[in-house]
DNA sequence: GAACTTTATGCAAACGTTTGCAATTCATTT
DNA sequence: AAATGAATTGCAAACGTTTGCATAAAGTTC
């Protein structure tokens, strides 16, 4: 940081080069001599030179920059606080890095409705990923009519002019189902909201895993957070007393909601009640009794969300595609 | 989305004006007469216009994006799964929009050693929000010599000449240590890794109401994670018995992971073992029992790192804060 | 009504790259 | 030795804004 910053036009007068030499030399363009390349590249190291990413932007229409955007509904509570979602970005970020993208995070407050326009059009980034469906997929679907390359997290079951990529949400609610039949439960609650098109998969599977032995399904209809869940969970009991033996949430969160307004109560777990969540996150490890869930392969799905952009960068296609989940069997259902 | 895209010219074009005009009513500069602004504003939205960024950060040497870097240290677990510290991304995220702020996220793999060159000169972004001090300052103090806008989220009494907004942690982990005396707690142990900038003032203020009623300090070092903790206690536990009856959590997360190793053993908490964590993050009020905790205040803190961060990009000068802490009574420390 | 402000708009030159094409050098073939 | 082809490099025109300065129009003062 002696004294001006260097551009392009300086660092070729000191290589005695033209320009056009030293960029193409810095983007390692083989039309320029490896000797030459080596040794340009290395002037810049030395004298600390970094591209002027606006005008590189500008003259070449590309950013190199990905938009993520965190899809909340309108409605619910589930926010930039929920560990699943932040951990997916996570994911994300660690993906696009690898490939020498950037991640510009942004919320529907900021991006507003047309995203093609916001994001794209003014060459603020190069393709979208959008993490959450959302109820209502009209700014998604938008933004992929306008063409704008873009990859949604979510359920890739769901029929869509854009890839999805996400779990198998059926067959992790169905196993999950399953094992809770298997540790002996009788009267399995789905906690969750169905209107979300993720979880109405699960429920599907709760419901599809059930009927394979003709029991009776109940769904306990919440908001997606924890509150809810322990609210819902503690008027149930005040209503209807202990009416089931086992709970399958749709979502670690909920689940761990569920878990507390059980134990204020004594009730245990898991011989009173047995308890599956969904996401595996850290907590679900760390509550006591440990908590059994659905994990979801976040890591691979971000790489699949960003293979598939990039895909769509390049001119191609993509479809959406399923990630597998495993079951993780902790203390919560151990009998 | 007709066919092409709509540029600057078109739009002049359209309506009979210079560039210029159109330029300036859009930015709304007061030289254009408020009529022709509303106009061409109005033209410009009906014709779904947006600027192109790239050529606007070029012409103007302005991008409106920060920089925000996740500043992990490199040998320990604590990662972008820490709920607490995405927490404050978000609130930045969402600080930053009200600016009109845009926000780059990034990690050091991405953004190497040299930030002020990576981000800055490459004009990525206008300045930078560090989140964490981690261990060494070497790279954030890099930046700051650099003449680099720069904020710090982390203990706001390191001296620095960068400014740094965090939370009272010396007052918080007085406060609460003073309330575990105050619950009976005789033998208090403090958890956590006082290497840490943050860590290091919570536990003299530890030591400090510890001093004050001359009782015992003993301190477990562990990396900050909920599983360390938990290993730790457990291994202190099997070596040394239970030698404590109150927990000093350096965070929640740490917090819950002695919570079930207490767990696990029957200790029962409060009765054997008071506890108190640091963060309040959700999990805290779901967990059984709930765990008190100090509340930062990451909504407020995340106000004051961008406007301390406006303030520089304005050519001003910026202090550190001390953001107030507050305890949160709930069960763990109920007796 | 001339001289002078004030207000509103236009002209044209940047900003710092990338890239199609032309030009040069060098090695290879006839 | 000339001709051809391949490998390197340079020239100069973009990319689409913003902004200092000049100009034009309108309002004010004497």
């Amino acid at each position: 940081m002696n004294n001006k910053k260097l551009k392009l036009t300086d660092l070729a007068k000191l290589a005695g080069v033209s320009t056009s030499t030293v960029s193409r030399a810095l983007n390692n363009n083989p039309l320029i001599k490896q000797e030459t390349r080596d040794k340009l590249q290395h002037l810049a190291k030395q004298h600390n030179f970094s591209l002027n990413t606006a005008a590189s932007r500008l003259r070449s229409q590309k950013t190199n920059v990905v938009a993520v955007i965190i899809n909340f509904d309108g409605d619910t509570e589930q926010s930039i606080n929920d560990p699943f979602l932040l951990k997916v970005v996570g994911e994300i970020n660690l993906a696009l890095n690898k490939q020498g993208l950037e991640l510009l995070l942004s919320n529907s407050f900021m991006a507003g409705d047309d995203w093609a326009n916001y994001f794209i059009n003014s060459r603020r980034a190069d393709g979208i990923i959008v993490v959450g469906q959302g109820k209502s997929p009209i700014n998604i679907e938008g933004a992929a009519n306008a063409g704008v390359p873009l990859v949604v997290w979510g359920d890739p079951k769901t029929p869509s002019n854009y890839p999805i990529v996400g779990s198998d949400n059926f067959v992790g609610g169905r196993i999950a189902t399953e094992h809770l039949l298997a540790c002996g439960a009788k009267h399995i609650l789905f906690l969750g909201d169905p209107a979300h098109a993720e979880i109405a998969e699960r429920y599907r599977g709760y419901l599809a895993a059930l009927a394979a032995v003709k029991a009776p399904p109940q769904v306990v209809s919440i908001d997606i957070t924890s509150s809810a869940a322990y609210l819902g969970i503690n008027q149930l009991l005040v209503e209807k007393g202990l009416c089931f033996d086992g709970i399958m949430a749709c979502s670690d969160m909920v689940a761990l909601g569920a878990m507390k307004a059980l134990k204020e109560r004594y009730i245990s777990i898991p011989n009173d009640v047995a308890l599956v969540g969904f996401d595996d996150i850290a907590m679900a490890d760390i509550s006591h009794p440990s908590l059994s869930s659905i994990r979801q392969n976040t890591q691979r799905a971000s790489v699949l969300l960003v293979e598939k952009l990039l895909a769509q960068l390049q001119g191609e296609t993509a479809q959406s595609q399923v990630v597998d989940i495993e079951l993780i069997n902790r203390q919560s259902t151990k009998r």
